[in-house]
DNA sequence: GCAAAAAGTTAGCCCTGGCTAACGTTTTTC
DNA sequence: GAAAAACGTTAGCCAGGGCTAACTTTTTGC
C-alpha cells in the first residue's frame, strides 16, 4: 500500500513533532498542520492499517521501522529542497513552502542529483 | 477561476500540440496525454468556460490570449525545469518527467532564481 | 448515398483528501 | 464525584480528476 502524497505529509508531520514534543496525538498533528480532528483520524487509521504508525490505547503515535524510514526520506528531501533553493537565492520561507509541495514529486535519481549538486 | 494542476498540464499540451499540428482537436489531446476521450472533453469544458480555449464547430481548439499566457509559463517552467536537472546530471528522461510534476507547485520567485542560476 | 469509422458528449462510477455535524470517551477541574 | 473540556471517531458532504458504457454526431470510403 504506497502512501499518497497525503500520507507522506502527515508522516513527515509526526517526524517533527517527535523531534520537538515528549509525545505525539492526533490532536498535535491537527494543530500543526491546521487539519480537522476528523481528516487526521482518518489519515492515523490509514497509516495504521498500512503499517506505517502505531498508536496505543493512550492516544501515543509511535512511527514503526517503514513509517521512520519513509519520514525520514521526505524530510530529508525536505531539507535538501530547502538549503538547495535557498543557496540559489530563494528565501528562506519560500524555499520552505515550494520545498513542502515538491518534494513528493521528485525521482531518486534527481533529489541524489541535488544533493549532489549543493555538496559541491 | 484558477486552473489546478490538471488544467494546466492541458493548456501546456494544446500549446505543444499546435507547435506540431496543423490543428488540434480533443482526439489529439487525448491521444497525447494518454487519456480518455471523455476525460479531456469535460476538461475541454472548463477550460473554454474559464476563457483559456476557443473551440470551433469542427471541434478545432485555440488558445485564448489568456490561455496562450498560462500555458506559455507553464511550458516555460517546464523547459527550465529540465534543462537545470539535466545541468546537475540528471537524465534526459527523468528531468523531463521530474518537471513535469514539479513545474505545477513552485512559485514565482523559485523559478526565477532557477532562471537565473543556469544562466550563469 | 449509405454504412462504418471516428470524434465528441452524457451519465455515472471511483479514489484522494479535505470539511462539518454530531456523537462517544477520556481527562480535567472544581 | 459531577460538569466541563479535550480528544477521538463516525457519518456523510464536496471538489478535483481520472475512468467506462453508451449514446449522438460527424466524417469518410466504397
Amino acid at each position: 500500500m504506497a502512501l499518497m502524497e497525503s500520507g507522506e505529509m502527515y508522516l513527515e508531520t509526526i517526524l517533527v513533532l517527535l523531534k520537538k514534543l515528549p509525545q505525539v496525538r492526533s490532536i498535535d498533528v491537527a494543530d500543526e498542520m491546521n487539519y480537522s480532528k476528523p481528516s487526521v483520524s482518518r489519515a492515523m487509521g490509514i497509516l495504521r492499517s498500512g503499517g506505517y504508525i502505531e498508536v496505543d490505547r493512550t492516544g501515543y503515535i509511535t512511527l514503526t521501522q517503514l513509517g521512520k524510514e519513509l519520514a525520514e526520506k521526505i524530510y530529508d528531501r525536505h531539507e535538501t529542497l530547502s538549503k538547495a533553493l535557498v543557496k540559489i537565492g530563494v528565501s528562506e520561507k519560500t524555499a520552505a513552502e515550494d520545498a513542502c509541495r515538491v518534494e513528493h514529486y521528485i525521482s531518486e535519481e534527481t533529489f541524489r542529483a541535488i544533493k549532489n549538486a549543493i555538496s559541491r
